[in-house]
DNA sequence: ATAATATACAACCAAATGGTTGTATATGAA
DNA sequence: TTCATATACAACCATTTGGTTGTATATTAT
């Protein structure tokens, strides 16, 4: 329900996780369908332990689940980790926006001087995103 | 407009910048209002040096700028950038939600004989996300 | 001119990251 | 049992990262 169940530490692993374009090409095609780690590297140009090791890392961040099926472990993706993410940076957007308002409600920006809180649209406050 | 004008290494920077939670605090307080970078140095717990290396990081990745204003380096944060990665992660959720309706439609999942695209609802499908 | 403030930047260090190769284990097929 | 396949995992290596301290430069105040 709410978003900010996640530590620092989670969404680190998160973020860190996206940070690479094999594992966002990875979690990109898992989330079409899922495949084996064999088959996921058939893919890139490096060995079948580095993949691996990028599975395990997407994994610890809880981007993707393996689980056994005979000798194959099927990788899929995880929506909700990344609905959380993506909720974050709503998050981000929301406060941008929030204060774009306040810029065009007090017509100044004076960095360091500037205007406290005072919600002349009151109550409209982007606080925290929940679902 | 179209957000795709990004390339793999922007995408890593801007994805690697955020996974630091100190680094996600500075964006978020810039959000909300501009800072010198001395002014955000004195809220963590560490050197100002190591501050000023989480703000280059983050401006090398576009998501914040600096600007001078007197013997001060301004710190903003930058919402097209934020924008960008947002919906980015919107595009993962609409091939999840795709897939989701793909098996619900089909009702089985073999994971390596999956059913390829075969739109029962054709014309759904949620490439690329345009502005 | 001198001092204080804000920043820049280099050198250094420990730990993490992204890759490699090699070896071991588990499962399915013959 | 034996062989092939799929994965696991350890050891190693170069580079990056997140932190430190120290020094230099630019700007404002006295």
């Amino acid at each position: 329900m709410v978003v900010y169940e996640l530590t620092d530490s989670e969404v680190d692993a998160m973020f860190g996780a996206l940070a690479d374009a094999t594992r966002r090409d990875i979690v990109d095609r898992v989330l079409h369908e899922n495949a084996s780690v064999s088959r996921l590297a058939e893919r890139y140009d490096m060995s079948f332990a580095a993949v691996q090791k990028h599975v395990a890392v997407l994994q610890a961040a809880g981007l993707v689940t393996k689980s056994r099926q005979g000798r194959e472990q099927i990788v899929s993706g995880n929506l909700v980790s990344i609905h959380h993410i993506q909720k974050l940076l709503s998050h981000f957007e929301a406060v941008w926006k929030q204060r774009a308002l306040q810029m065009a409600d007090v017509l100044r920006d004076d960095a360091t001087t500037e205007a406290p809180p005072s919600p002349t649209s009151s109550g409209t406050r982007a606080d925290i995103p929940h679902d």
